[in-house]
DNA sequence: GCCCAGGTGGGTA
DNA sequence: TACCCACATGGG
């Protein structure tokens, strides 16, 4: 497994080249976006983030004061705004009271108590608490998506329905425990899903994977 | 008109 | 555990 890991891994780095994760300006416009992105295109989170700029609105403080009409009229792209806009102001107040608004001393504090403390924020589940500890606090948390649910069964190695603590550790437990590793990997790993191959076309002829599969002889096939 | 996108939580069996 | 559903925009 750890080298097969090592393999996908190459390979996507390859094909695709460094993603650049996560695209933001600060730690706190990396927990917006990880909420806003939530079953939604990122172009969306784009513009609801840039209707927030425009709007002054891109701190615990500004949000927590906007209506919640009104900050649900700038995340509209992002569909589910109405949810979505109590999701934003819920962890601008736990921002508030764990640290004084304070972001950066936020995400300092120990991992394992930011996660519990994240997940407790309703709206707020495993991938996107693990993408706030990736992305913005920069602790070394491989985040679980769909995709990575996919490709994985896709190339024979699960069989998709594992839970996705499993999947972490089996991310976490074969590949050297470092921050940029796993952000650059699960950037991939989107990357990957999207132009894919996972989608409607069975066997794209260019898929960086091809050959992966462990029953590739039998189908000629490989991730798609 | 259709499908899907960097999910989550609540309900039911 | 495993499904089902609501949430409810925008681009291809």
């Amino acid at each position: 497994m750890r080298e097969f890991l090592r393999e996908v891994y190459e390979r996507l780095y390859a094909h695709f080249g460094r993603r650049r994760w996560w695209s933001a300006d600060s730690a706190f416009e990396v927990i917006v976006g990880a909420i806003l992105t939530q079953q939604v295109s990122w172009k969306n989170v784009e513009k609801a983030i840039a209707n927030l700029r425009a709007g002054n609105a891109l701190s615990a403080g500004a949000i927590l004061a906007l209506p919640h009409a009104e900050l649900g009229l700038l995340i509209r792209p992002t569909r589910y705004y109405n949810q979505k806009a109590q999701r934003l102001k819920d962890v601008c107040l736990l921002i508030n009271e764990e640290s004084g608004g304070d972001t950066g001393r936020f995400l300092q504090q120990e991992p394992g108590s930011l996660r519990r403390r994240l997940l407790a924020v309703r709206g707020i589940g495993k991938e996107t608490a693990d993408s706030i500890l990736l992305y913005a606090a920069g602790r070394p948390v491989f985040v679980i998506d769909h995709y990575t649910h996919r490709i994985l069964q896709r190339l024979g190695r699960t069989h998709g329905r594992e839970p996705y603590d499993e999947l972490q550790r089996l991310f976490e437990a074969h590949l050297p425990r470092d921050p940029a590793l796993f952000n650059e990997y699960h950037a991939l790993l989107v990357a990957h899903g999207h132009h894919l191959c996972l989608k409607t076309a069975p066997r794209c002829p260019e898929c960086p994977l091809s050959g992966l599969c462990a029953h590739a002889s039998q189908t000629g096939g490989a991730a798609g």
